[in-house]
DNA sequence: AGCGATTTGTCAAGTAATGAACAAATACTT
DNA sequence: AAGTATTTGTTCATTACTTGACAAATCGCT
């Protein structure tokens, strides 16, 4: 498992890092593999060892948190929402450069996508069409009503830069997925 | 000049920047070649290729600091003595976290020695015993006195956890050499 | 559209770092 | 003091990174 040489994993990490930092500081398009390579104080050729472009550099960033979300719902999946979620936003806000870049700038509409793919996916598991009060429900519509809610709220928090802490978001959301799942 | 392998300068200050983390948690000692490379993220035997021991990482960190202090000493060698010291309690703010570690413990007399050593080289070129107040003193005792003066004050001063800001302590340490060279 | 400059992606040869193993030296225990 | 565990310092084959070069692609400019 952790036999991955530790060059590989140095070398990617200050290459993530340095890709979130200039971001924070241009526009993604307008990042060269150079700057990359300066910033991440690595041979240009070395990036090209582990990815195709900056767009599968960015790709990977992004499936790693996709990852890590999935992986802490998974671990949370017999809590209640307000909980879970707020184990969520706990996340977000630890790694807020990268998801406001990510969810506040109109120029990441992948990653939202990517996002929001991954909210139907766990919310599948909760939406119950069969009993209760979404007796009769189509299952799809009703989870893709919830997800869609759900992402819209956390781009708002982003694009606003934190209007609420992170736990009333938590605290709020969860009440509302509870309230509809 | 500029043509060290990167990946060279970049274990080695990783190393550095470990062992004076590493100090900061136990006595130099008690550190293991192990505990500087793990903290590092560098293999164990990738620090035989640099230094000898561990006691040769260390005295490569002081030799650092102490050119950097003569370079800087140099550099303002036409200003006040309260300018250039000014200028080196700005390098010990800055690098307190080393320079308290090696002057405030008493475990460290050695780089108290090198210090001492670079202040007497320095002031060598300062003092004038031919006219002046000073007219008729041995320059090697006159030298010695200052020097020997003025590294007791700088370890009072890290040893109190600097019980005055940085300025004053040169402020006050550059009217004392005036009064005296 | 054309041209110079920048950026890109790839490559080969060389160098540094790695992990694993090993015997020797030190440090704990009892 | 004997025995066991850590730590040390070296070695060696393998792998990752570096540098410098290169043609191709893309960008900016007029």
């Amino acid at each position: 498992m952790s036999k991955v040489d530790r060059r590989i994993l140095k070398t990617q990490e200050a290459l993530k890092k340095a890709v979130i930092e200039l971001m924070s500081e241009k526009n993604f398009d307008d990042i060269t593999i150079q700057d990359i390579s300066d910033r991440a104080n690595v041979s240009r050729g070395t990036i090209y060892l582990h990815y195709m472009d900056k767009y599968d550099l960015l790709d990977n960033l992004m499936e790693e948190h996709i990852n890590v979300l999935r992986e802490k719902c998974r671990a949370a999946s017999e809590l209640e929402f307000t909980e879970s979620t707020l184990i969520w936003t706990e996340y977000f806000e630890r790694h807020y450069s990268f998801f406001s870049m990510m969810l506040a700038s109109k120029g990441a509409p992948y990653f939202r996508g990517r996002f929001l793919d991954l909210l139907i996916e766990e919310l599948k598991n909760e939406a119950d069409v069969i009993k209760g009060k979404n007796e009769g429900l189509n299952e799809e519509l009703l989870v893709r009503f919830a997800a869609s809610a759900f992402v819209g709220v956390v781009e708002w928090w982003f694009m606003n830069e934190k209007p609420v802490p992170h736990q009333v978001l938590a605290k709020q959301l969860g009440t509302l997925l509870e309230r509809n799942l």
